[in-house]
DNA sequence: ATTTGATGCATAAGAATACTATGTATATAT
DNA sequence: ATATATACATAGTATTCTTATGCATCAAAT
């Protein structure tokens, strides 16, 4: 994630947020995935996504699901119930956080 | 910063920008302000607010001037110009994260 | 045929950032 | 007297991500 350090405690939201949606995902997709949304302004790089991944299924919010395709491999990750209920309370925090930042940003959004 | 990780990487635009607005601030007013704007949402912790001004301090952003309030000790920072320079910067990276985000997390901004 | 670029996974070393805990000290209100 | 607020600071730790590297398959271009 090169743009600037504001991704930084993000990447479990967008993470949560884009299998929430699409039911099922594997790694290279998401990087894809998020490229594609954001126009190639934000790259997940590979060496935080894949701890990312590993960490959330052994939080057990992920279940994996290993697939041959042809000769390679692929990890196909979706949420557990857990996952989704915590996608939902991550979803909250970034809502609050723009909130808090636009706030801090920007007088005119100060009251309420 | 409690309330979740999300503001990991933001407190170095936060700092600027209240700088930006109030000319002149000391540390423990930074952190006042913040809790009156974020409505306690956010509370920044001293550990992590001092740092950050002696870095912004170290790297020419912020100025200080040392003045005694009776027999106590206030340090007030204020922007350099090459710290309103970065503070412009850290505010459209702000905007385009906040893009970024609502894309990623809400289907609705993905066009545009 | 082979090289390049894309696909697809993974980890290790290090940097950056913030949290927790702690310390010092003054001022104010109860 | 004592608790709370004001005001600074740092050390140890944890979390998160970047950079660099490695392995391997596959499609397309030269």
């Amino acid at each position: 994630m090169k743009p600037s350090n504001l991704y930084k405690g993000s990447l479990t939201t967008i993470i949560l947020k884009l299998l929430n949606e699409n039911d099922k995902m594997y790694g290279y997709e998401i990087t894809q995935k998020v490229k594609q949304i954001t126009k190639d302004e934000l790259q997940l790089t590979e060496g935080a996504l894949y701890p990312a991944l590993h960490k959330l299924e052994a939080q057990g919010l992920l279940g994996v699901e290993v697939v041959k395709i042809g000769n390679r491999v692929r990890k196909y990750y979706r949420l557990t119930e857990v996952g989704t209920k915590v996608t939902v309370k991550k979803l909250a925090e970034l809502e609050s956080y723009i909130r808090n930042m636009r706030a801090l940003v920007n007088p005119k959004f100060r009251d309420e």
